[in-house]
DNA sequence: GCTTAAATATGACTATGGTCATTAATGACC
DNA sequence: GGTCATTAATGACCATAGTCATATTTAAGC
């Protein structure tokens, strides 16, 4: 790596680093670019040489979250356990590692828009923040395809229609949790309900 | 209703009536305050004595679409159909509802997060938003009681949870088309989902 | 119909995210 | 180690959301 890409790094390492501990600190809203940029001893315009906008900081912010669970994950996939079992630990293990970082990522949630509606403008941006879940979903249908191989699962429902409910049940504890002021875990509620997707409620 | 009255109501008719033709026509960043209040005719200060913020306009059209959804909504529910279709057409109702209108729910979809933390600061505002999920989620779960009392609807299951994915199913289906750019309706996906969830996917 | 307090409208002003023409640093090549 | 094209840094500048002290309008009491 030459001086100039490991000064880049640098550069990007420490405004990402400095903003991550001023919106902790203070929020996404009350922390200015003239700020981080002032701590970073760098100038403004430098400051968007490296992210768009203020917003894309939480998008990357995402990408090195996701990176990690990413990663984790394949350990998980590859162990002999039902299915049922696997995509449950799959999804408690996105639920988790969500719990560990509630105050960013309760920011990420409620400022990305813009940046979905900015990269959707860009065509090489638009998987940004969609994309993401597309592969959950696509990781999700595998194991239930595994699942009715293995006799688990009905033959006849539609894997895409069912990996499609079981990241919407994801997704909406995600979002029951971020509005919750409480401290409680939403690893078991979705454990709940990944229950009652497998079961049904119909009599 | 005095003269005083009756002019606040037209000003802000008037407001909400040129920023929607507005949003619509350019798009919700692209339309500046300053344009709004030109045409409408007044000053720029005026237009933050009627929305305290430029996205809360969005949160009003909301307030109003969901009015009106709540009107229509009692005639479903009184019906005598069994529980599982007055479920779906509760849940297609909202959605039909929301086609008619997507260019600008997306924009409050991809908007109105903020909304959602700026009211979280002020205690009395803090239902909007989260708050009518809250009522939709209620509703479904006392269409699921129905459904219990008719046999329809296994005893053992968790209301709570149940109405919950429910209404996961249903969020995750309008965000899915509010994602794409086809003009695919949502209720029929919809539709599927809520099957699933009554048929459970569990061998 | 005058007076006056309360409600409402106003627009100059501020704060801040983002742009861009200019300047400085880097390293490939000789 | 000097030259020069490429890349990155800079900060004055702009656009626009939102504020607030002041001016205007309303209507109640007399």
């Amino acid at each position: 790596m030459s001086l100039r890409e490991k000064k880049k790094q640098e550069t990007r390492d420490r405004i990402f680093e400095i903003s991550g501990r001023l919106f902790r600190e203070k929020g996404f809203e009350n922390t200015t670019v003239d700020e981080i940029t002032q701590e970073a001893g760098i100038a403004k315009g430098t400051f968007f040489n490296y992210f768009p906008t203020k917003e894309s900081l939480l998008l990357y912010f995402r990408e090195r979250k996701e990176e990690l669970v990413f990663n984790i994950l394949g350990s998980q996939i590859a162990t002999n356990a039902p299915a049922k079992d696997k995509i449950k630990n799959f999804l408690v293990l996105l639920a988790e590692n969500y719990e560990k970082d509630k105050v960013l990522l309760r920011m990420l949630f409620f400022e990305h828009r813009r940046l979905v509606m900015a990269s959707g403008q860009h065509p090489d941006r638009k998987q940004h923040g969609h994309g993401n879940q597309l592969r959950f979903i696509s990781i999700l249908r595998d194991l239930l395809k595994e699942g009715v191989e293995n006799g688990e699962i009905k033959e006849r429902v539609d894997l895409q229609i069912a990996s499609e409910t079981l990241h919407a049940v994801y997704f909406h504890s995600l979002m029951m949790w971020m509005h919750s002021d409480t401290d409680d875990s939403f690893s078991r509620d979705l454990s709940a309900k990944i229950d009652l997707v497998f079961e049904g409620i119909g009599e």
